[in-house]
DNA sequence: GAGTGGTCTAGACCACGTA
DNA sequence: ACGTGGTCTAGACCACTCA
């Protein structure tokens, strides 16, 4: 039985990502216009229209009645936490970073196998934490392939003003598409309950989230550890 | 400044949730045909069609070719854990259910305020663990306003073998369409840990959710204490 | 074979943002 | 005033399901 082709409308979707894969349009620039993208894979702008909504509904592009359609950044305000789903109770306060650290190593095996990399490939470790009201509520370690964030320093992070993935994005030309987080409850290791400032032992959010780029290549390995006592881990089913 | 009207299409949208609302299809039901519902909307079939895409995004309905649009139902077996996220490390084993307790009693305040009751009106507790490879990972305490779920007894949830959704739905005709989740990090408390055999004091993930039925009337509240030794929450960000 | 949803087109008109 | 995306329509044809 002969399969059926893919729809055209996924075609075209195809097409654009690969072209933003490519480079082709950067984070925050404007596509063709409908009618001028219908014209270049020759097929109708209701068509085109369709390959653009499924970009929206993945948040990759972002349309704007009157202006346009923009490849989406994280350099935008409401981009800026996109994927940081931890939240006040009171649900007001916001986060100020401090960096921990920076520094070049090798992958170990579980690093490796996530970034789909070789063992002992060099990678990049970031360490930082997250203060809300003062207090540390979130300790992250992240993991970067280096050969994607060549010349990543503490100094570059902290000379940054904006979100780290608005960073990678403007300096390294990696755009994170989607993520995929796994969360487990755990008792607090020695140097995290210091860091964190709860008793050793106590109960914290372990979150591990594997962070893709365009293609489903993924990028960063990251290990968040949440303290969750005036804040929660919010997420929506449908 | 006059405001625009909302689109047809959403226009539509909102009759027919208020016609699943209103039990005029049941679920597992078809709609009628897009000829139909146009007919009946004085609307193109383009733009009812365009409704129930959006439908079909929120999972309110299911389309399937050549047969036509169904209301969901959480009796399909692709449903069956539609909400549920722990997943086994190894991505294996299924879950067996053991009902702890089912009784009535008068909402907390906590409780009144998340399901919009009045404090001190009834509402029935179901307490239950779920166990993977015969362990238990999972110690499940909901409760529900008792006019919502008239006469639930521990008997008719132990005469049913399916999920206490698809329960609810084909007992009571309640629907849980949407829910929230609120996440946190805790010790495992005596009963908490006889239960789930895991040692006192030992970090637990604490998943407190609110489940919506039709146009977002909260009907269940529901906390989970997830034992994530071998089993992670998982969750995908984009 | 009849009926359903899925794809694709062409075109009219509207709402919005920018200059 | 112009160009953009948003809505709505009408109709052709395809792919799938089921009796």
């Amino acid at each position: 039985m002969p399969k059926t082709p893919a729809p055209l409308y996924e075609q075209i979707r195809q097409l654009i990502v690969a072209a933003l894969a490519a480079g082709e349009w950067r984070p925050g620039d404007a596509l063709p216009s409908e009618p001028a993208l219908a014209e270049r894979f020759g097929a109708s702008t209701g068509t085109v229209r369709r390959a653009l909504d499924e970009l929206a509904a993945e948040n990759l592009v972002e349309r704007r009645q009157g202006s346009g359609t923009f490849v989406s950044t994280h350099a935008e305000p409401r981009q800026q936490f996109r994927f940081l789903r931890l939240v006040a109770d009171d649900e007001a306060g916001s986060f100020t970073r401090e960096l921990l650290g920076c520094r070049r190593l090798r992958a170990t095996a579980e690093i490796a196998r996530a970034l789909g990399l070789r063992t002992s490939e060099p990678v990049i470790e970031v360490r930082r934490l997250l203060h809300r009201r003062g207090r540390p509520v979130v300790l992250d370690e992240l993991w970067l392939p280096e050969r994607h964030f060549e010349g990543l320093t503490a100094e570059i992070i902290e000379g940054h003003p904006g979100a780290l993935y608005a960073l990678f994005e403007a300096r390294f030309g990696v755009h994170m598409v989607r993520a995929q987080e796994k969360l487990r409850a755990v008792a607090a290791t020695p140097e995290a309950a210091g860091l964190l400032r709860v008793p050793e032992g106590a109960p914290l959010l372990s979150v591990e989230r594997l962070a893709f780029t365009y293609g489903d290549r993924p990028v960063e390995l990251r290990r968040g550890l949440y303290h969750t006592g005036a804040d929660h881990y919010r997420n929506d089913l449908n």
